[in-house]
DNA sequence: GCGTCATGCGTACGACCGTACACACCAAGC
DNA sequence: GCTTGGTGTGTACGGTCGTACGCATGACGC
């Protein structure tokens, strides 16, 4: 018998790899050898390692929705006050997972692939019940949805517009949503 | 001389048939022959109406936009009082342009394109910047802003959600939203 | 009627694609 | 040391791609 079956660590670089590219030339431009060139890897191993290339984008994007929800959750789960939930929102915004232009444009592409192809829709779907549920630890079942669509909103805009974005933006928008929520503890 | 230099017919009928294979198979899937097949146009066609499939794909998203921004102009604009403005945002959501499937998957291509290459942000800012404009009609700046960023939220969740929407979230939203709003009397 | 010339098309070429598959490699059993 | 069998790779094939380009077409000036 030799080592392992499947290299785990191998198959992991192909994964990054393939959100580099993804990244840099978009879903549209990936292919089988630009994913094998930036994890240094040999052709043969991309159908090796995986069925397709859909099986790549597929596990790929699962690794990116996870971590941007866990960092999400960290965030919100940090918070111990509700000033300081106000503050993370904020953050989540302007400074966080969604604050690089990398990391918004695969967000994009990943809300594209599942706007498309519904088999794509159980990993945004799975990221929105995260991202929702690490919110109803501060607010409110119906601001968290508002603050959910909101966030995406301000972050879409911030990917698009051309001129940095004013954080005092992101600050009043939440204020203004608070505003209207129920009072809430921090539950314990 | 013949007729006209470039038929402007036909090459109407490729920008949409560009809009078509796009929603289908996403920019990742579009290629000149497709796009041809879909027109109904020969294949030269293509080279001769158009630099490349970068700007088929330019001037069909640019009609997009354009279609959806005047929609959402009318739309705004047919409102007289406060009451049907209100009325009028949440239309946007839930039936109009951005309700079908179709649009919601033109809208994200557009989106991701825009955030990936800074040549097509022309396209997504002037749509916006008209959004604003005609959000800015019935309410103050502030509120335009976040009104149209939880636009954009919304109509992402509805995109993605497997379940119909409840409209009734968009009309709660809307109301949380404006209930922080300057009063500000529609302009005559 | 006929030459002229811009329009628009059919075709073919080279590049790149995904993937099948033969096989090199190497650890383990004996 | 030899056999064996799974692991991972190199290569090559059939197909699709964008696009360059030669040429058919038909309207116009005369």
């Amino acid at each position: 018998m030799n080592v392992r079956r499947h290299d785990p660590e191998r198959r992991s670089r192909i994964i990054d790899a393939c959100l580099d590219v993804v990244a840099e030339v978009g879903v549209a431009g990936v292919s089988h050898r630009k994913i094998a060139a930036a994890a240094d890897v040999p052709l043969g191993s991309m159908t090796y390692h995986f069925d397709g290339i859909d099986q790549v984008l597929y596990d790929a994007f699962t690794r990116f929705a996870q971590a941007a929800s866990s960092q999400f959750e960290a965030r919100m789960s940090a918070a111990g006050t509700a000033q300081e939930a106000r503050r993370a929102v904020a953050d989540l915004i302007v400074t966080d997972t969604l604050s690089t232009q990398r990391e918004l444009v695969l967000m994009q592409e990943l809300y594209t692939l599942a706007a498309r192809i519904p088999r794509f829709r159980g990993i945004t779907s799975a990221w929105m019940a995260a991202s929702r549920a690490a919110l109803e630890r501060h607010f409110d079942p119906a601001t968290a949805r508002l603050l959910d669509a909101t966030i995406e909103g301000l972050s879409l805009h911030r990917a698009l517009d051309t001129e940095p974005h004013d954080p005092q933006v992101a600050l009043d928008a939440i204020d203004r949503i608070l505003a209207t929520a129920d009072r809430k503890a921090h539950r314990p």
